[in-house]
DNA sequence: TAGATTGTTAATCGATTAACAATC
DNA sequence: TAGATTGTTAATCGATTAACAATC
């Protein structure tokens, strides 16, 4: 398996993170018709050196113009066939208790043409019922689903104790990437995607700079 | 400001990032009476190698013992005083929408002994309201609440456009602390702690590595 | 004891940053 | 033109991994 881009570079897993928040600025310049945008732009809005913005936009293939920086339409093109847009596939979400509604509801996700088409649950208050206009279905049903829908993408939000069980089913009828928000790493088959989620590391690192600042004051 | 431990060296933010995932596999062997936990153990888990478990350890100032391994007890305590569990206090959350409503009803965070105290919303349908058995307040009521219930941390789950003005107020009463899953960077003054939390990167993250594998097959 | 596991130093790897020439 | 900005190579920085001695 190659990681390799278009240029036949590996693209470094930071840089794909901030190309989704390139890729936000750029949405903002199209639709104020700004043709161009420089890598100093990108960087005084995001919080970033000039530098490593110009370093990131290697990647893309792009080349930028002295004085005028990067043209916004032919930039989002590259960064958005490098973040995969063109394979996106529609998602199903399995848990849709706080978290899983949370996400089912999340309108973030719109920019990025991401969908989660339908959820399912086992809890019968919230069987048969509508979340952010999605149906939840019991999860006996989840295989049938699956290929009915054509979905290709799978989103855990279920506890921890039943996560690997149900990441299984998943892969046995076809899901290849899913995205786990569930607090376990899952074993799966070569050529299976996990983006692992944990939401309670952010915590960790916050709670650990604030008492670094609190030491010192 | 120093970013040192007690032994004097700075935990790098990927180990803190993991010792959160310590943590949980901690109290479960804690909850099951086990006494001795090996790096071997924890990698195994956790799908880590155990030289980088035994890296991270380190930091904690802890030694094991050769043959058994880290002592369950000893090391969460080492481990939680590096994550800042000493100084951690309650939360405020603004903007109880989709994302919001689901941080408020997250058990995954009780582990961490994180609360969420109440939460404030403009829209007329959820203030008034209890979701997940925490009450919904007017915004307007911001400055009463924070100086009233005492937390120190703020979580912002508003949209983009409202995002840096409701952080200026909550620093402006003191809030020292800020968990931003609003897509936007914020400007904050020195010594106040920004944890900046970004769902799209992590969808990103997982188109780009489905399209890599796809392209490959 | 033997050997699994720890602890530490050094090597490697990968990402960020610096320096500076090229260019519009 | 002058100079802001790009593009690229090299230096730096920081984290991971390897190697191996120490130890219970």
């Amino acid at each position: 398996m190659s990681k390799d881009n278009i240029l036949g570079q590996s693209v470094p897993l930071p840089t794909i993170r901030r190309m989704a928040s390139y890729i936000r600025v750029l949405q903002k310049f199209k639709k104020q018709n700004i043709r161009w945008i420089s890598t100093t732009e990108f960087a005084k809005r995001l919080s970033l050196k000039p530098i490593q913005v110009r370093k990131d936009l290697t990647f893309t293939g792009i080349t930028g113009k002295p004085r005028f920086g990067f043209d916004v339409v032919e930039l989002m093109g590259a960064i958005e066939t490098i973040l995969g847009w063109d394979n996106r596939s529609e998602a199903i979400l399995i848990g849709a208790g706080g978290l899983g509604s949370a996400l089912l509801g999340y309108k973030g996700f719109d920019r990025y043409g991401f969908h989660i088409v339908v959820a399912c649950d086992i809890n019968p208050d919230l069987v048969g019922k509508t979340i952010h206009d999605k149906q939840v279905v019991h999860l006996d049903r989840l295989e049938v689903l699956v290929k009915r829908l054509g979905v290709s993408i799978g989103i855990l939000t279920v506890p921890a104790s039943v996560g690997q069980e149900i990441a299984d089913r998943l892969i046995s009828i076809g899901i290849k990437g899913i995205w786990n928000f569930s607090p376990i790493k899952l074993k799966v088959p070569e050529g299976i995607i996990v983006q692992q989620e944990d939401l309670s590391s952010g915590l960790a690192v916050l709670y650990n700079k604030l008492s670094r600042v609190q030491e010192n004051s």
